[in-house]
DNA sequence: TCTGGGGTCCTAGGACCC
DNA sequence: TCTGGGGTCCTAGGACCC
């Protein structure tokens, strides 16, 4: 029996977040920016319509936003994060099988929900958007790649009121007749225009080539992209999330560094949060790679970027050995006179705390048995009182110049006590 | 005279995703 | 002055081993 896989997928997220707050601004333009406030990341529909693209950088759209009076706000991911989870919390009490697939998207395997896949979304869609003010959008299709696809058309076409089921449509062939060949999930801009140069211009077309010659020139990603258009799944469905191979945490600084310490506080920092994230999936890291960049958007200036890779004796997920580590490696790749625009770290070959390759020479474990109490200790209090509660001060101060801009966040209304937004009777 | 072949691991680069 | 951050998967090629 084919199955029945649902992509649900909040429309505009970031900016849909910002208006559960604020619904003043229901129905008007909103755009979220990036870290740095460096260019446009989230647009509501508003904002589509005025011609703001995905990624366009902030100060060359400042005045047309202003003339607009678009509302403007830095990301808030505290605030994300929190409304994410309520939308999946929703999601997993109503599906039998979810898998969260990025902070704003879910996929659930319908296949024999009572009453047939389309009604069921619709009474869902709805419960979703009252319980957390956050519309959404479902397509439903016999594999992934499909119920990608049909998300794309419940969104684009009002008459279908937010949901699509495309193995129900009266003429499937149609809609993939009229998906760009560059919408299709799994081809990217690269084999859009290559396909395109062939006259491949839409999922159609794609869908009845030669499966070798897919598999030949896009390797076998490309064949499964081919094989699930035709409604043979390719692409597993696992539920919960998988353990990440790496953990990289990296900012573009606020303002141009150039001195090693600076570089050696923001490392540290950002050791401090993939320290976390590490410890959060339950894993320790073997080795830690630093590395460092110039501005690629200023040519002129004298260019450098490098990376270091730094083995660690023992796998470990104590943060002062991790930052020790990702020190040493910069301290080696550092050269003055240049001005940087960004470093970060990447922590790899993670495996399982408990069960891991020790070292049979005499090198202690770094975080055992006295360490891994103080993480814990550390992790349980930034839990319970905030982010930073407990830090490093090796990270440097709070309001150190490279730290990021973020001139327009809104408050964290769901996470902190003193941003909880206030309701009074005048 | 005859100069193999298969396997693993690592890295770099390409392509894609949200 | 100002152009995000965090991931995955695949392939090719080199080093190394037996």
């Amino acid at each position: 029996m084919p199955r029945s896989y649902a992509l649900i997928d909040c429309n505009n997220f970031y900016a849909s977040c910002e208006r559960v707050f604020r619904p003043g601004l229901r129905g008007h333009p909103v755009v979220v920016l990036s870290n740095n406030d460096g260019c446009v990341i989230a647009r509501s529909a508003e904002a589509k319509g005025l011609g703001i693209p995905m990624g366009a950088p902030f100060f060359k759209w400042r005045a047309l936003l202003r003339r607009h009076g678009v509302a403007v706000f830095s990301s808030n991911y505290a605030l994300y994060g929190d409304m994410s989870a309520r939308v999946m919390r929703v999601i997993a009490r109503f599906c039998p099988e979810v898998a969260v697939y990025s902070i704003d998207e879910a996929f659930a395997d319908l296949t024999g929900v009572p009453g047939g896949a389309s009604a069921f979304a619709r009474r869902f869609k709805a419960t979703v958007e009252r319980w957390t003010s956050i519309p959404v959008s479902i397509g439903i299709g016999p594999t992934k790649t499909l119920a990608k696809l049909a998300n794309r058309l419940a969104k684009r076409h009002a008459r279908l009121q937010g949901v699509f089921d495309h193995a129900a449509s009266p003429d499937p062939d149609r809609v993939l007749r009229h998906t760009d060949i560059g919408d299709v999930w799994g081809i990217g801009p690269r084999h859009a225009a290559r396909l395109r140069k062939l006259g491949v211009n839409d999922a159609l077309a794609f869908r009845d080539l030669d499966q070798s010659w897919v598999r030949k020139k896009m390797t076998v990603t490309g064949l499964h992209t081919l094989l699930e258009l035709r409604g043979q799944p390719c692409l597993g469905f696992s539920e919960g999330p998988a353990d990440r191979k790496t953990i990289v945490s990296s900012r573009s600084f606020g303002h141009p560094v150039s001195s090693l310490d600076e570089l050696l506080e923001a490392s540290a920092q950002y050791t401090v949060r993939a320290a976390e994230r590490l410890r959060s999936q339950g894993a320790v890291a073997s080795h830690v790679l630093v590395f460092l960049q110039t501005n690629p958007f200023r040519p002129g200036l004298p260019q450098y970027s490098a990376s270091q890779a730094v083995p660690l004796p023992v796998a470990t997920a104590h943060t002062p050995a991790l930052i020790r580590a990702a020190q040493a490696g910069l301290t080696r790749i550092y050269k003055e006179g240049f001005d940087y625009k960004k470093c970060g770290v990447m922590l790899s070959g993670l495996e399982p705390a408990n069960g891991r390759w020790l070292s049979l020479l005499d090198l202690p474990p770094d975080d055992t048995p006295r360490h891994a109490p103080l993480m814990r200790a550390v992790d349980a209090l930034n839990a319970r009182w905030g982010r930073d509660t407990v830090t490093f001060a090796a990270s440097g101060s709070k309001d150190a110049p490279w730290r990021m801009r973020r001139e327009m966040r809104s408050p964290r209304y769901t996470t902190v006590w003193e941003e909880l937004p206030k309701v009074r009777a005048d």
